[in-house]
DNA sequence: CGTACGTTTGATCTTTCTCAATAATGGTGG
DNA sequence: CCACCATTATTGAGAAAGATCAAACGTACG
């Protein structure tokens, strides 16, 4: 990562939508935390099992998944470097879906009760928290539109578009274009397609020229005609300061 | 509804979930509010709008919905009585969906400065809010799931089978039945289908003797069965005390 | 250089959608 | 209480998006 610091993204990540003070800044970053690197797909947490850690993700990529009874899969969500992990999980007793790495990576695993006091106790850093947790809700009803009323190609653009736009929010990607370590079979589990109905799909978006690959690498030629036919608006990510949250 | 004050069965589900002092109950009680009258379909909240109040569903039935820009509707979730309307905007400024009235029913309107100051200064009220937003972050998750890797089949029974525990939770229904005052439409944009094929599969699952309606009163002869059918488990729901959210 | 994993393609099948018509139902004014 | 209207529910027939199955092709890497 860029970044000196292991949690300076991670800073960066909660300032965006809420101010901390600079003691809210100092708080964060005295977090004791260790570092760890892990291979893609390992867990960060299960299904079923009580969160013991609060873990950041530094670096790489990691989702959010549930399983079905037949055997199906189906990706909730995609996670970018700086973004905690555990955030949806940090008051509740046992998590209801998995948290896995997409790609190898680092991730910062904090003291759940230390990070759970911080956001009792400061004011700031707590308000950062609920509000990342409320974006991260919005990012789950879109995530039902998507899934449930766009068709394959409108629904693909809109993922294409949301992981860009919130990889440029964090600093991670130029206008251009990003690499997007997915295989089609993850693709698919997001989407709520088939990895076979994914492919066509991609090489319809190639064959009209909104998007090229080279690689994993992923850019799009116009970037607003790919929104146009993902219908994708940002609204729901609430990237800027939330003024709500300012109110003291 | 049953319970005489307009907030008592709000009140019930916040301290389903996390522990409430008496001074706690109180603060909440003690919340000034305005009683009103709401017809089916008025507005709670739009999409794209600043939300002012902060409402609470006294009684009667409410959802969240988000339309596509090709005129599609998503329903993402479901609200029964005692629930609040505007936590998932509690901290954010410009709504992200809209939230409208199922049915006809009640709703009081707290001030919104007043419920994010409470949520603040009483760490208790606090983590009640934080709570039950994580817990609808989860049953938005479960949607996703629901809409995105199930057919049709389990797809109803298993939104049946949500609507039917909350309920119960709530104390508003019995094991055997309840009113699910939802159009077929809506039950379609709910589930990411059409009505028409809402209609047939009501219909499979009636001549399975999985589910039985009179008017618009549903009532389920083997509710386990259903469960299975529909994929139903219901650890998303956290519906118990969680423990996390004691540690003080 | 071969294995494992991921991608691509073709052929065929299913679920679900679309369109359209008909039947119930609930509520309303007279 | 009845006739009428507007919704909502139901049904049929045909179309389509996406799933399934199976095979071939690439490519990274040990």
């Amino acid at each position: 990562m860029a970044s000196g610091h292991p949690l300076a993204l991670f800073l960066r990540s909660l300032e965006r939508r809420s101010p901390l003070s600079e003691d809210d800044r100092r708080a964060v970053m005295g977090l004791s935390f260790t570092l760890r690197a892990l291979e893609s797909s390992s867990y960060l947490v299960r299904e079923g099992e009580a969160p013991k850690r609060c873990c950041v993700l530094v670096s790489g990529y990691a989702y959010r998944q549930k399983l079905t009874a037949d055997g199906g899969r189906q990706i909730v969500s995609l996670h970018i470097a700086g973004e905690a992990l555990d955030f949806q999980n940090l008051f509740l007793d046992v998590s209801d879906h998995s948290v896995q790495m997409l790609t190898n990576g680092e991730v910062a695993d904090l003291d759940r009760a230390q990070v759970q006091n911080l956001s009792r106790t400061r004011a700031g850093v707590g308000q950062a928290i609920l509000v990342a947790i409320l974006a991260e809700g919005s990012m789950f009803r879109e995530w039902v539109v998507n899934v449930g009323r766009r068709d394959a190609r409108t629904r693909l653009a809109h993922l294409l578009c949301e992981v860009a736009v919130r990889l440029e929010a964090q600093g991670l990607a130029d206008e251009k274009g990003y690499a997007l370590p997915m295989t089609q079979d993850q693709l698919a589990d997001a989407l709520g397609l088939t990895s076979v109905h994914v492919n066509r799909t991609i090489k319809l978006l190639e064959a009209e020229g909104l998007m090229m690959r080279k690689r994993r690498n992923i850019s799009f030629p116009d970037l607003q005609q790919m929104r146009r036919v993902g219908d994708f608006n940002e609204r729901y990510l609430h990237l800027g300061r939330q003024r709500s949250a300012e109110a003291r």
